[in-house]
DNA sequence: AAATATATTGAACACTGTTCAATTTCAAAT
DNA sequence: ATTTGAAATTGAACAGTGTTCAATATATTT
């Protein structure tokens, strides 16, 4: 029955095309601008569609977070993933982190920030897995650390791994909601990457 | 002229009443769920009222935020202000400011994370002297911390304080977003605390 | 009592997410 | 070739959103 295949191509079709304007969109106005119509308008669909391959907004934006997860955050572990050195590898996988986070705010915003994602994955009663295998990947390098004499043996890696996830990410949150202008600095970015630094000494040299 | 006075108490007196209402629809539904006339109809109102004592919806969330930071950030140094040992009362402040954080998402959401607040100031090209204010706050008991001998006198005051920052709003926000789930701990809360002390232990070794 | 100034209204505009009966499209069965 | 049935698609409708503004009501001054 190839009919059959060749009409759920045809679906899956229409859904990457839904998919594709809907990210064109939500990167150029961010998720506050991103309606259905627009998407329905720039696709010449009509809104209809877009439930026909998606419960909600909330669910075509979790599709969004999916493919966001896809291509960057497993990049960034993929990059440092040739590094033989654990401890250089934490360092770079948080600088990374910071710098795709703060060149791609929408993006950032979609994984960490907003609501709608986490609520979308409620109603379907699923976990966040895309989440839970990047924590499992930094839990993971600092067990290298420990095992590699870098770190104590004494430490919880569960308890590191939140308070470099929470750094990062506080940097970034803050930074992409405009609330480092605070700090009147010629160079807000090489602000942020000085004091991370600091603190990656701060931990390399308490966790030895 | 008694008279104009009096109008002017009606007229704030009106804007109060509005304050208060948005407050309170704002804290039990969320930013999302806070529409003017919502507002409007609980103070039994005409919805075009509001714009006669504020510009535009993000000037009324602007000033709900005002009132946030009014009532608890400065009630959160003054609740330290007494601690006669500034490394302790830096503890103290960064627990004081996550549990204030997690008890009142909405209020923090508005303060740290919505950009209405950012682009309401931006358009009356106000600074965000709330949020200076209290970074300099921070910055001042690093000093002091480094008076006190707590601290070695080569680290930098700005960095320091966006690292500690950066820590607290990172637990805070991950936390209230839902991303901290994937750690599936009996009590999140408790491990976010106990991480936070493990954050602040490296601290005081590596900065000693 | 008339004129002025201010406060307030509520309809209108252009949007929003979502639903659903009606329609179109198209392969399968007669 | 025509009917049947199922799937895809539509677009109007509903209830909501922020915002504007001419019209109205209220209160003060002349």
């Amino acid at each position: 029955m190839g009919i059959n295949e060749r009409k759920e191509r045809e679906r899956d079709a229409v859904k990457d095309l839904i998919l594709s304007a809907a990210r064109e969109i939500f990167l150029a106005e961010g998720y506050e601008n991103t309606s259905i119509r627009k998407i329905a308008t720039k696709i010449e669909y009509s809104p209809g569609i877009i439930y026909n391959h998606f419960k909600d907004k909330n669910d075509l934006l979790l599709a969004l977070h999916d493919k966001a997860f896809e291509c960057k955050i497993e990049a960034l572990f993929l990059s440092v993933q040739n590094m033989p050195d654990p401890l250089e590898r934490l360092k770079a996988t948080g600088r990374g982190y910071i710098q795709y986070g703060i060149d791609n705010p929408q993006d950032y915003e979609l994984m960490f920030i907003l609501s709608c994602t986490m609520e979308a994955l409620a109603v379907k009663e699923e976990f966040w897995q895309d989440g839970a295998m990047a924590i499992n990947m930094l839990k993971q390098n600092i067990v290298e650390c420990m095992e590699a004499g870098y770190f104590r043996k004494d430490i919880n890696p569960d308890e590191i791994s939140l308070i470099l996830w929470s750094q990062v990410h506080g940097l970034v949150s803050l930074h992409n909601k405009e609330r480092l202008n605070i700090y009147a600095m010629e160079d807000q970015k090489a602000f942020m990457f000085r004091s991370y630094d600091v603190f990656l000494s701060m931990i390399q040299k308490s966790l030895s």
